[in-house]
RNA sequence: GGCCCCAUAGUCUAGUGGCCUAGGACACCAGGUUCUCAUCCUGGAAACACGGGUUCGAACCCCGUUGGGGUCACCA
């Protein structure tokens, strides 16, 4: 049974980073029949953020990657938020102290702190020089009775060498002795993710784990730990990081991390998706545009690419224009009455501008700025119109139009200013701002359709 | 700094020893279509980081250098 995981932590706004991770997660699990599972990571009391666990959901509900099993959809390995799960922790980290693997530890933070500091000015690897090590089990269990604060440790063997078999980039080799006596059960009796992710991803059957790169680097300690467990290792797998334009790691100051961003500028679901399964992966047949179902089809855990992705927001937005182009009119306005819903616009002209924006706009909020004068009138004009003479013949020669339709109202147009010897550009670059405002708008004659003529006449009329 | 990961155009990538005169996409430049903008069409500029090997032959394999990134917490 192919289960997958992703497994956010409850500390502010949905990550981009989530998303992509559950992207891979959702393609491979639905690919095999399998099972995606979100596993809440609230082990960390200090960072948490109330509500932050439902934007997790409404994220991956609007990517439409929606989980099989979670702390809201119950499955036979719950409960699925690390906080409900304490005793289990406990349980284990004390199996791994009666085997030896593990021991209670007893200092201060103060002293921890002067030894790693004592270590960096001796320009020592910072690491805990297992002085708890020696205090006996009976011992410590003396002082667990006086109540003394205290943390679990791991031990980690001197001179080993540990092999961490990655999907993606085959062995990694480490030598134990650079690994740290890790803490796995913090003072306040949560364990650290270290312990949790073994525990977790073992008790709910994990069989890949795909996660980011930055986990390389404990991932020794985690093999570890399963060997300490006699678990079998799940498939590892560590995926790039995706990066600022200075390829530093995706960061809020540089870049736009929270999926509620993407969401304000008016990007679509299914155009982020696409772009970023082509982050680290690419189509058999180059294809850049294409479905979820396909990406589910022909995605594999294995033909991920190691290379760390600048995320591009140039094109992003050439996608999301794609995506915008190729859809339905009737959704796509249904998407635009939604995105401006405050805005409270006349649904049946949101339908009858979409021919005439569709291949012009690349987010849903830049509806707004080319289509707005099909609402209201224009307050400014991008120029001045001097030309009352031509508008007033404009306002009668329009007056004539019986069917007020592109066609009949382009004939009229083309017609006065022929008569008129006026050229074709500089006459319609006129009734342009005349009618929107602007020098850039969409196709004049249907926007004057659209408008219908009563509209229309009094633009023309509050300029003559 | 130690350890680990990575290395094809500005960006995302194809490429797994001869099919490469290195392909595609975004962006960029030029031209065409057009009443603006956009769409669309045509063309163009632009890359195998460097140095050693291995081999008849290397973008592809090995080593080194350089560069970038990650990580070194009782955070994930």
């Amino acid at each position: 049974m192919i289960r997958t995981r992703v497994a956010p932590s409850p500390t502010g706004f949905p990550h981009i980073g989530t998303i992509y991770q559950s992207l891979f997660d959702f393609a491979f699990a639905h690919k095999n029949n399998g099972k995606f599972v979100v596993r809440i990571e609230d082990t960390d009391r200090t960072r948490f953020v109330e509500g932050a666990e439902d934007g997790i959901f409404a994220a991956l509900d609007w990517f439409g990657l929606s989980e099989d099993e979670s702390p809201r959809k119950a499955g036979e390995y719950g409960p699925y938020r690390q906080s409900e799960r304490l005793p289990l922790y406990k349980k284990h980290a004390e199996e791994l102290v009666e085997k030896g693997h593990a021991y209670y530890c007893f200092c201060s933070k103060e002293r921890l702190t002067e030894i790693r500091q004592k270590m960096q000015d001796e320009k020592q690897i910072p690491k805990y020089d297992r002085y708890c090590r020696t205090i006996s089990l009976p011992d410590a269990q003396k002082r667990l009775e006086n109540g003394e604060s205290y943390v679990i440790r791991m031990k980690i063997p001197d001179g080993e060498t540990i092999i961490v078999h990655d999907g993606i980039r085959g062995e990694i080799v480490f030598e134990s002795d650079i690994l740290d006596d890790q803490v796995i059960i913090k003072a306040d009796g949560f364990p650290t993710y270290h312990l949790a992710v073994v525990v977790d991803d073992h008790e709910m059957q994990i069989s890949h784990v795909l996660r980011g790169e930055e986990w390389i680097s404990s991932a020794p300690k985690h093999v570890l730990l399963y060997r300490y467990f006699g678990w079998q290792e799940p498939l590892w797998f560590h995926t790039p990081l995706i990066r600022n334009p200075d390829k530093s790691k995706l960061s809020k100051r540089q870049g736009h991390t929270a999926v509620t961003w993407y969401q304000q500028e008016g990007y679509l679901p299914q155009a982020i998706k696409n772009y970023l399964a082509l982050m680290g992966w690419s189509h058999p047949e180059g294809k850049d545009i294409f479905s979820l179902d396909e990406f589910i089809r022909l995605f594999e855990f294995k033909d991920l690419k190691p290379l760390g992705p600048i995320f591009d927001l140039v094109k992003l937005s050439w996608m999301n224009g794609q995506y915008i182009m190729q859809m339905p009119d009737e959704i796509l306005a249904d998407h635009i009455m939604k995105y401006f819903s405050e805005k409270n616009l006349d649904a049946s002209i949101v339908r009858k501008s979409i021919p005439l924006i569709k291949e012009r706009i690349k987010t849903l909020k830049e509806y707004w700025p080319l289509a707005s004068f099909l609402f209201e009138k224009p307050t400014e004009y991008d120029q001045e119109i001097t030309e009352t003479q031509l508008l007033s013949k404009v306002a009668s020669s329009l007056e004539k139009i019986d069917s007020w339709t592109a066609t009949s109202i382009g004939e009229s147009l083309q017609a006065l200013a022929t008569q008129e010897h006026v050229q074709f550009g500089k006459f319609f670059m006129m009734m342009r701002i005349v009618i929107s405002g602007h020098k850039v708008s969409p196709p004049l004659n249907e926007s004057l359709e659209i408008l219908g003529k009563e509209e229309c006449m009094a633009r023309i009329q509050a300029l003559i």
